[in-house]
DNA sequence: ACCTGAACACCGTTCAAGT
DNA sequence: ACCTGAACACCGTTCAAGT
């Protein structure tokens, strides 16, 4: 055999990034997608140059963190698209978007700056992701629901918009939910 | 003479604080809200000291350089009242805040905040402008030309989330004025 | 009365030295 | 092959010492 498999990491290199993405998990949900890496790495009881080595940036980690969902909700957008008439699958894939879109301080705006850098790690699944939505925007528009001029990155940014408002303050993000009806609304044709 | 005149500030002092303004402005204008205050004191030659004395937190320094904004923008709502139509009147002074909202970025994130955040030096002069913009959310309302379960906050948060989109990236920016279209035909009834 | 900058407690990122 | 933490270049904020 010349061609072997490629090595499987060492098994303290494999425990390490285990270790990382669980305190992570904890950090994130506590500071936002802000939260510091030094606490990470101090809180996972690894050293600092460990986290950086299996984490190049700190995209690569919330990517690792976020992909799943990610790939869930292009999943889901392409289950609406077989199962519900147009204007529903557009709304049900919105709301359930809309759900997680809340999960980390800050989501909203590392979601919406992968728009434009390609370079992030965060790109590549968010991009199929919005082409999944974006298929669904489509239908509710040859079907007359949505007005023909808002294109995918039009929605995408308005709903992050939405959650970034729920970000900012508590009595902002109790109005959330009426905040994104009053939008998705207004996208109908009058 | 036993109640004098309150003593003028020492020339100096005076002086520091014109410098720091003036260098906050070209700074904040260069990297937004979040500017540095280092970089603030150290360019304008003054220890960085001097610079928390004269403004103990940066909502007061930015309160300083914003509050002129804000009252403008009252005023211009009280002009617009007595002077258009309700819905006219609306539509332009959301235009006029709008335009002045992307001054500098991180601005729309700043205002949000001073809603919630009552010790806010930006609190004070912030609501009073939303006071004056309520009152033309209220005549369009009253006109029908608005839908009736959108309050003064919630018309505030979405034109700031616009300005936030905005801020986000270069291909969303090109967008804004669109974006700021969308929501506002939405507000409309159906 | 006001100014100054060192001091403290934090960051992110890199990299020489270790195992 | 991987881990470690010191080192570097930054922050915001406070405060003792100066004029």
């Amino acid at each position: 055999m010349t061609d072997e498999e490629p090595r499987a990491p060492r098994a303290d290199a494999q425990r390490n990034r285990a270790r990382i993405l669980e305190v992570a998990r904890t950090v994130v949900a506590e500071q936002g997608t802000q939260a510091s890496l030094r606490d990470v790495a101090r809180r996972a009881g690894i050293g600092l140059g460990t986290l950086y080595r299996h984490f190049p940036t700190r995209d690569e980690l919330l990517e690792t963190l976020l992909s799943d969902r990610f790939d869930r909700l292009a999943a889901r957008a392409a289950a609406l698209e077989s199962t519900r008439p147009p204007a529903d699958a557009l709304a049900q894939w919105v709301s359930d978007f809309a759900e997680g879109a809340t999960a980390y301080r800050g989501l909203a705006a590392s979601m919406l700056a992968t728009i434009e850098d390609e370079t992030s790690s965060l790109h590549a699944s968010c991009l199929a992701m919005r082409q999944a939505a974006g298929r669904l925007l489509g239908n509710a528009q040859a079907a007359g629901a949505v007005r023909a001029d808002v294109d995918g990155t039009d929605l995408f940014a308005l709903v992050n918009a939405v959650g970034w408002i729920a970000d900012q303050a508590p009595s902002l993000s109790a109005r959330r939910a009426h905040l994104l009806s009053l939008v998705l609304d207004g996208l109908k044709p009058h």
